[in-house]
DNA sequence: TATGAATGAGCTTTCATTCAT
DNA sequence: CATGAATGAAAGCTCATTCAT
């Protein structure tokens, strides 16, 4: 029910449509959910969780912070292509002015410690004392907007591009 | 009439509403567009045609090439903090899937100079290699985000950021 | 089952909110009524009967008229106080333009014989020559909606009623 | 537009149907009232409206106290007789639990005069000292249910009628 | 038999657009 | 040109009823 609404266009979705193309009458959809806005927020959460997940496939406490940065970055490029719909749906989420609650789930051990590691160097962090919102926007701000263009950048140039916005966010020694 | 969708929220905007904001009555909005969406469209291009007028301000083509990128920067940040409902409008607009057809208006000589100078190094500009959409990503697409987050940046910073960017964008000579 | 439906408002008693305070499951209630109007009939000739039982309570032929016609009057305030939600359905029921079916069961002896003793005169009854559905109205009628008042009348007051109602309706020798 | 309504069965009167029969569209009527809700209140008020000017018609307060009870008594007789379509209406309305806001419009002099006349003898009227709810049945409550029976009583049963409760009500010098 | 998720026609309401004035 | 009441298709949602389990 998940991909229903992202195949449609969130606004010009109407709930119709979205019962045809789920295979469900209108009447279960108001079964499961309240309204249309609570499909929404659990589209939007379950989206949100999947990312989660994602970004740290492969990332380990040891790796070289540098290389950890690298592998991250990479990770949410592709995880952003490979979702292009859904991020298409979280853009609309999100610039239509929707209250995005905080993420309730606690986070897992392993994000955690990735949390505490990447944080500005004054709070024991491996990144330098750019405001936290410039530093996202740097770096994940930046890796998703890339993931849009419909040309596929080449892993030299990702990775390429990785190392020069280390550089932007490092600690500086 | 501009003003009027802006405050609005481009859905859940209405028609009824824009009428009664904009001081005209619904019938006479029809006399000047054919629909809503054209509406929109006109409300785009206008923004748009300001955007281009605001961003080479103060340049000239005998500035250093840093410098001007790094006013043109500036003026970015400036520009969009002083039109954040503009902003949200066009942010809509874009992602609702919106055909933004290209801008028609031929570019003064100034704009015509600077998007030849600054162009990638192999066309004869002062940029490196990038493709062109990732460039476009990393100056005024960050730019962009920045200035909508709340909080807003020390010249210092900007400056910063800005010769950072600078840095990654530029032709390695 | 009766109760469910008293409790709710008739038209605003969704069958599923009937089903889940009864404790049953909407299944189950469609293997005992065809319908929803077919629960509402069954209600309304359930409490017809109740109340056809309570009005004749401590009455017997031997009883001079005027106390009789007291003792009933009597009977049917208190009844209809006791069961003011079953009222408040049987308004429901009667003003929402539902064919009350007439009453099937034969009449019990007592009845038949209350029935044969209060009828007007020409009838052989002790009451006088009003239109029967005149006397109805004087007598039941307004027993019912006095009942229906949220202040109690004393047990003085309602005796002085139906000793004048008695005159208004009994038989003028 | 308010017969309309009238014509319909208030649930069971869907707006489309009210739309239809209206001549009118759905969208105007939302046009001129806020939702069902509103144009039933509407309705009902503009016909309480009615029936107070009617009841009193004919009235002034050099009746003699009894022949003034009886002409309003075939006042409202004849005012529900002929508005039997508004009546269902406004039985439904109060018994389906619409709170009934209370009469807005200031009394005219003439029926601000009735009302004192017409009151317990213990606050300086002309009536006995039964609850004012308990005659408020005694007379209208009864008149009302005697005009929605399908025959329609003769003057002289009318007549006869209003006296007897007027003995009812009436103070006893 | 009992369950409760599923159905889908139909309800109230909205809103882009038109058109008589 | 301007008005704003009117239009009516379509939206989001409800609920009496069914049916696989």
């Amino acid at each position: 029910m998940l991909d229903v609404v992202v195949k449609q266009g969130f606004h010009d979705a109407p709930m119709s449509l979205i019962a045809e193309r789920s295979g469900a009458s209108p009447g279960v959809i108001y079964h499961h959910f309240e309204s249309k806005e609570e499909i929404i927020q659990a589209l939007y959460e379950r989206f949100r969780a999947l990312k989660r997940a994602s970004l740290l496939e492969g990332y380990s406490p040891e790796m070289d912070a540098k290389e950890a940065f690298i592998l991250v970055w990479a990770n949410g490029y592709h995880f952003y292509r490979k979702h292009l719909r859904e991020m298409r749906f979280m853009e609309q989420y999100q610039v239509a002015g929707f209250v995005c609650r905080p993420d309730g789930n606690s986070l897992r051990k392993e994000e955690a410690e990735f949390e505490r590691r990447f944080r500005c160097q004054s709070k024991g962090g491996v990144l330098n004392d750019l405001p936290p919102e410039v530093i996202q926007e740097l770096t994940f701000g930046v890796v998703t907007r890339l993931a849009k263009q419909p040309r596929k950048l080449s892993p030299n140039i990702l990775r390429n591009l990785a190392e020069k916005m280390w550089e932007v966010v490092r600690a500086v020694n």
